[in-house]
DNA sequence: CGGATGTCAGTCGGACTGATATAA
DNA sequence: CTTATATCAGTCTGACTGACATCC
């Protein structure tokens, strides 16, 4: 099984580890995506509204400012996103304490609860193909979310 | 290091892989694609016509209407999205010659330089990150590019 | 006052629905 | 004739740039 390439391909990775060709494996986490991140929205919820929701779960209240930071938008179109989010109730918004300028945005319960639900969809949809995995496939997988978690460390270590 | 869950979480998977946790996976993907999808994009392309020429570079040639199973776009954003691209010099328009009805796409070479261009600049950022990791973190990404395969393959086996 | 934070106004491109032409 | 493929017309949402109000 997965031979070892007779020659190194030009463009790959040094000699250190020669069983990891990163063209390879970027192609790899492409191709998956392609599966993982296509899911149909239940609710209309656009592409930057899904991922202002995920930011705000992981990173917990922020302001305005910071999300443009992670987030592809400018000021003008987060400001009349969250409007639109608060509206409908997916996001608060209060003044910041500290710093009155500025605006804290926070999930509310049923923001959470989409985070959540599209997060179950995705780990329905594995379960599913992990069924069909063998037990080497599957130690294999478990080592994947701790590497990937490892890299996304270091990502963020490195300033994005 | 990452000590055994003391009790199965709820909603966890079920005994067989006792290491492989399907809900901390998800979220490690989640969090990894963060940093691995938002790439700037030079060109100002959109998401969408990002993945048109992602899917376009996989699978060749193909009619507009098999794209409206990958693409989460309905006909007529598509007619319009590839009328902008083919004005653009990256995809080309030619009849289908067994069915006079339909139009077959396919990437120009400009199409392709640019995929390749956005593939490339994610094998740089891995490279960047994987200087930080050891011995057998690197051996783990290896086994990953061969799971993540394996179930990219599964999925389409499943018909998305 | 100078810099940061957020909002308002006007414009533009991207996506939808519904209707239409053409070929199988 | 009916079905499939693609396009056209009109509307609407979402994002941008530039100008502005407000607070540090």
């Amino acid at each position: 099984m997965t031979p070892a390439p007779p020659d190194p391909e030009p463009g790959s990775a040094p000699d250190l580890a020669p069983d990891l060709d990163l063209d390879v494996l970027a192609t790899a986490i492409e191709d998956f995506n392609t599966y993982f991140i296509r899911l149909p929205s239940v609710r209309r919820l656009s592409f930057s509204t899904l991922s202002v929701l995920h930011t705000l779960e992981r990173r917990g209240p922020m302001r305005l400012t910071a999300l443009t930071a992670t987030e592809q938008l400018k000021q003008p179109a987060l400001t009349s996103l969250v409007a639109k989010l608060e509206q409908d109730g997916l996001v608060s918004r209060r003044p910041d304490p500290r710093d009155g300028r500025a605006v804290l945005l926070e999930l509310t319960e049923e923001g959470l609860r989409i985070v959540r639900s599209r997060h179950a969809d995705r780990v329905a949809r594995l379960s599913r193909l992990v069924e069909h995995l063998d037990e080497d496939e599957r130690a294999a997988l478990a080592g994947s979310a701790r590497v990937l978690g490892r890299l996304t460390e270091i990502a963020a270590s490195l300033g994005d």
